[in-house]
RNA sequence: CGCGGGAUGGAGCAGUCUGGAAGCUCGUCGGGCUCAUAACCCGAAGGUCGCAGGUUCAAAUCCUGCUCCCGCAACCA
């Protein structure tokens, strides 16, 4: 049976570095979706890849010593080995740095050059030669560089953009005509207020200021910049071609069916990526959703934290399977998601050992030590007429609810309601006391139906699974010895036939495996406890421990390495000001989260200095310390108030500041040099 | 008054659009059962649905005001 084409992508990721966890849920929650669409009867295309251009991805690979291009391919690889850790079915692996995609976006590029949509302008500003900066007016201060304080001049620089205001109206047209075009609906809203109806800015669309892009054929200085680049892979990756000859797998496939992004990028997906088409004459894609983010329980994840949670990581403890589990049932539709090791283990426990796991096995023993193995359908309810009737509705509603489940993309609530099937077969095992029907003799019929009804019902739901748990599935089907049903027959089947799925009269494997042991959260954690201090170890910090062990700690380990500067000449350096400040007065500014603002004596004046350190003194330890400030730092103003100078602060890994203070008393106004 | 999200039994969440018996998972306690992975099944306790007003026969849900948390933005000179 074929539904017809569907074509879904996720987002392509950036390669600047190796990605955790909470990105890589998407690559899975599309995954999901492919497997159930293709099962399902759909022809699928399934799109995934990387964005490898810009100038972090330059810097990065500078820092690494390596070709952009080679730093790219590093961690492209790393990427595309996660998607196949994580089992993800898809069909394209797209690159931005793939030659066609490069040539498509250049013809792009160009054709809507020509067509005057993209024009070349000036990225109008006051530019600073030194800084090769440019500045708007609203950032400069006193009408100088806010960078270095010295004389901007108007200039030009050459940038294309792209007319976005064009075709705005026909955007909030389409959105409006379309409600689920922007998933949730929520985000609609978002969009409408925030960016289209107050006006669309025209996009620059390239830039000069670095090169690791693609170049702007026509015009090389340019290089082409990111979401022209980036947003088109959904097209190139399935055949685009600028020049009109469509490929028939283009024709076929386009337009996308789901574009599967974090909601953080939805502004590029819903306004500048359907305007791109629109100036293309394509069609728009038929819905984007913008999925929550999945969080760490114990704050943001970080390297020096020490608490990253790589895909890796989490497959070693507890298998593919259950790492797409939790992601899946974790990530609720609206908000984010929280993923925690002990939630981790409760759900393994839980849901995948006790409930699934459990039953499968039990179901299997039964069979082999009332039966040989061998269960036929008698087709005896006895006096339990009803309760066989109910077993056998909630299996052949299943696919229903999760397909229901499906179309809203509510992936969560879809397993949840296999889950409940399994719930369902156990309580029957309760209703039905297979080992009190096996002491009697002339209960025979009736125990063989039991235990058929339950076989059969292990089947529909591991059949459902397969698009959430593929080698599970797999699994449990190797168990009951029956290949996985399609979802052709769970569509159309009634109660009757589903519930006669299973066939009658088959031998199930000798001795059941255990699907997923029970994990002991001791032990868990105290593993999880040892890599993670690998982990902090790796990047360099050293922990914090009881006092024998810090001890033990060579001195050396105490320190960290920043990206360096250029070398400068002692004028450079002579051209500051240091001077020892007192702080006679502090107080916190009201409306920033990070600012302090004191009053800093330095000789004979005062001056007034915020600083960014709220989180780390309060006003009142500040007043009277001795502070290193640099004092000829052009003013600046901050959250509505002007800073006369810089205190200056150490600051770690973790972004803890420290202020620099005279190791012996000095007098306020003392040189620093 | 920068934008937005959130506050529901011990924990995590659904329910809020479209008012009408406070629900789910986990945990706790009690019971049942023994086929199974100390599992499974049943039952119970536990909530002023952030606070204060208002509308209504009826408010977790609608309206007004307030408090607290969390993102983003600003900013960290």
């Amino acid at each position: 049976m074929n539904k017809g084409k569907y074509y879904i992508t996720t987002a392509i990721a950036y390669t600047s570095a190796k990605p955790h966890i909470g990105n890589s849920y998407e690559i899975v929650l599309a995954d999901s979706i492919a497997r159930f669409k293709r099962k399902d009867g759909y022809d699928v295309f399934f799109q995934t890849g990387t964005d490898e251009h810009g100038q972090k991805i330059e810097l990065k690979a500078q820092e690494a010593g390596v070709t952009p291009k080679a730093y790219v391919d590093g961690v492209a690889g790393q990427i595309q080995e996660i998607c196949d850790s994580l089992n993800t079915s898809y069909d394209k692996f797209i690159r931005t740095t793939d030659d066609y995609h490069e040539k498509q976006v250049q013809k792009i590029f160009k054709r809507l050059y020509d067509k005057g949509d993209i024009y070349k302008g000036a990225y109008e500003g006051l530019y600073c030669t030194p800084c090769e900066s440019f500045w708007t007016e609203s950032q400069l201060v006193d009408g100088k560089c806010p960078d270095c304080g010295r004389e901007v001049k108007p200039a030009k620089e050459e940038a294309y953009f792209f007319k976005m205001s064009k075709y705005a109206d026909r955007l909030i047209e389409h959105i409006g005509s379309h409600p689920e075009f922007i998933q949730p609906v929520s985000r609609k809203n978002e969009m409408m207020n925030n960016f289209l109806l107050p006006g669309l800015q025209d996009l620059c669309v390239s830039r000069t200021s670095f090169k690791w892009g693609i170049p702007v054929d026509f015009d090389d200085r340019h290089v082409v910049y990111v979401w022209l680049d980036a947003l088109t892979n959904y097209i190139t990756g399935i055949g685009y071609d600028a020049d009109g000859n469509k490929t028939d797998q283009y024709k076929k496939l386009w337009p996308a069916d789901l574009h599967l992004i974090g909601k953080d990028i939805i502004r590029f997906h819903t306004i500048y990526w359907p305007i791109f088409l629109m100036a293309l004459d394509e069609e728009l894609p038929k819905q984007v959703f913008g999925h929550p983010w999945l969080l760490q329980g114990d704050g943001k994840m970080s390297k020096s934290k020490g608490n990253v949670i790589y895909a890796e990581d989490l497959i070693s403890f507890f298998g593919v399977d259950a790492v797409r589990y939790f992601v899946l049932h974790e990530m609720p539709f609206e908000n984010d998601g929280v993923i925690t090791w002990e939630l981790m283990i409760e759900r393994f426990n839980s849901d995948l050992a006790n409930t699934m796991g459990n039953l499968v096995n039990r179901t299997v023993s039964m069979s082999n030590k009332y039966f040989g193995g061998v269960v036929t359908n008698k087709n005896e309810a006895g006096e339990q007429a009803d309760i066989d009737a109910d077993l056998k509705a909630v299996a052949a509603d299943t696919y229903k609810k999760v397909s229901a489940k499906m179309e809203s993309l509510r992936v969560a609530d879809a397993i949840s309601e296999i889950f409940a099937l399994f719930k369902r077969c156990n309580k029957y095992i309760d209703e039905t006391m297979p080992w009190v029907l096996a002491k009697d003799e002339a209960q025979k019929d009736r125990l063989s139906t039991v235990l058929y009804n339950l076989l059969n019902g292990i089947l529909v739901g591991a059949s459902l699974l397969e698009p959430f748990m593929p080698e599970t599935a797999q699994k449990i089907a190797e168990q009951i010895k029956a290949p996985l049903c399609g979802f052709d027959k769970l569509e159309q089947g009634d109660a009757e036939e589903i519930g006669s799925l299973y066939p009658s009269g088959n031998q199930v494997v000798g001795a059941p495996e255990i699907l997923f042991a029970r994990l002991k959260p001791e032990e868990v954690m105290e593993k999880v406890d040892a890599m993670f201090a690998e982990q902090k170890a790796t990047a360099g910090i050293v922990e914090e421990t009881a006092a024998e062990g810090a001890e033990e700690k060579p001195e050396e380990a105490d320190c960290m390495d920043i990206e360096a500067k250029p070398e400068i000449t002692y004028d450079d350096f002579a051209k500051c000001q240091f001077q020892v400040g007192e702080i006679i007065d502090c107080r916190e500014v009201p409306k920033s989260k990070k600012l302090l603002c004191s009053q800093v004596k330095i000789g004979s004046q005062v001056r007034q200095i915020l600083s960014g350190i709220k989180q780390y003194y309060s006003p009142e330890e500040m007043v009277g310390k001795k502070v290193m400030v640099l004092v000829n730092l052009a003013p600046r103003k901050m959250a509505g108030l002007e800073s006369e100078g810089m205190l200056l602060c150490a600051e770690d890994a973790e972004g803890n500041l420290a202020l620099m203070t005279p190791e012996k008393a000095m007098p306020a106004g003392a040189e620093i040099c």
